[in-house]
DNA sequence: TGGGGGAGCTACTCGCGGGTAGCCGGTAGG
DNA sequence: CCTACCGGCTACCCGCGAGTAGCTCCCCCA
């Protein structure tokens, strides 16, 4: 409950408004660090400069925290999606702007896809994650445009979305082993046009049934 | 330290030496349903019809209990894998019989793969879990044939994996969110047959590099 | 029927970390 | 220069669950 009236407030560090998006960026590498149960909150704080009191008058609790981290990213991404496709005119065309949008996002954002898919999620976080991966899903089963049974199409769909998360799984444990080094320059559309390739060449493959 | 002199032990329910794989057996399933964080030792134990005290007579800590259980089906997975593949002689029999493999084993230890695929490994547990995704990667590597650059056929490979994932994981939480009906019969194949297609018709597509 | 032994359980300790009460010091205004 | 206010921090509480000490009761044998 702040009131905040604005006053000048002369020699301080990060006003209040911009201070929950840096404690939301400083949220968001920490967890990716270490994953949900292995970040405390005293962390987060302490790595934003702050402590944790401070934390907790932006977030509810650190399950409200991660949730909206996680949520974010999501959101980023479909959003993402979404607008590349609207774009594009053929089928191809939609499957490779979306590889090359999601990999995008995984060289740049690094940090948020460690969260969505090296660390996975229990309990409370468990349900934000699924959610996000059946929109993926979603989003992919529209631009198969053989005609198939629906849950056929909706296996090919998840198999897409495999590719694609399998590929950056891969590409980020690397960077990890290799201890985090600049990604070397278009890598992003090296790994996307790579996947695109394996997944029309295998959607051109099926048999109508 | 215990010394296990064989006395007869008359009306005893489960003899020492199987109790050992009951308790891993129950441990699965309980891990399964709620992950590692969320399972507690006292559920485990209360489970197979004991206390913790005798948990912890065959298992050293909880980490140690759920590292053995994710070892052992990943070795069971993987040690089918290859006996299955020395069967086969043309490459694309070595990958529709690796995804009937994989899918069996989703549909018929179902468990097993909820520990493996639905839920969170972070901390102790997370290098076994990604010791065994890079297993499988490993496994498809070289049954991928073409002519190509081996950071391009390793992202093939994880691609291929990302297939399986994807399909199980979604066919997972599908049977979860119908409350685990009995598997309708013939659906390993189905899913093994589809995902083979995508991959191999994929895999086909890829021009030599 | 009494005694000894051991398997298994009850009941505890202890550390950890999420969440919070209340103090402290600095700044501004009189 | 003194005082009042308030942002932020120190220091605490509390529940939870991993791991364990020590008791108990049952079974076997004398």
């Amino acid at each position: 409950m702040v009131l905040n009236d604005e006053r000048p407030l002369s020699s301080e560090r990060t006003p209040p408004p911009e201070r929950r998006d840096h404690l939301l960026a400083v949220a968001r590498t920490v967890f990716a660090n270490g994953g949900f149960q292995a970040t405390t909150m005293d962390e987060i704080a302490h790595e934003a400069g702050f402590t944790k009191p401070i934390l907790y008058q932006y977030f509810d609790s650190k399950t409200e925290l991660y949730r909206e981290v996680v949520t974010h990213t999501a959101d980023t991404l479909l959003g993402s999606l979404r607008a590349a496709v609207e774009d594009a005119t053929t089928p191809r065309e939609r499957i490779e702007v979306s590889f090359r949008v999601f990999f995008d996002m995984v060289v740049e954002e690094t940090d948020a896809f460690r969260i969505l898919f090296i660390h996975s999620h229990e309990g409370e976080t468990k349900g934000d994650l699924r959610a996000f991966e059946a929109a993926l899903v979603s989003f992919i089963e529209p631009l198969i445009a053989v005609r198939i049974k629906p849950d056929h199409r909706r296996q090919l769909a998840a198999g897409v979305v495999g590719i694609a998360e399998g590929a950056a799984t891969a590409w980020l444990i690397q960077q990890e082993a290799r201890g985090w080094p600049p990604p070397r320059p278009g890598v992003a559309q090296r790994l996307a046009a790579r996947s695109a390739t394996l997944a029309w060449g295998g959607l051109r493959s099926i048999q109508i049934d």
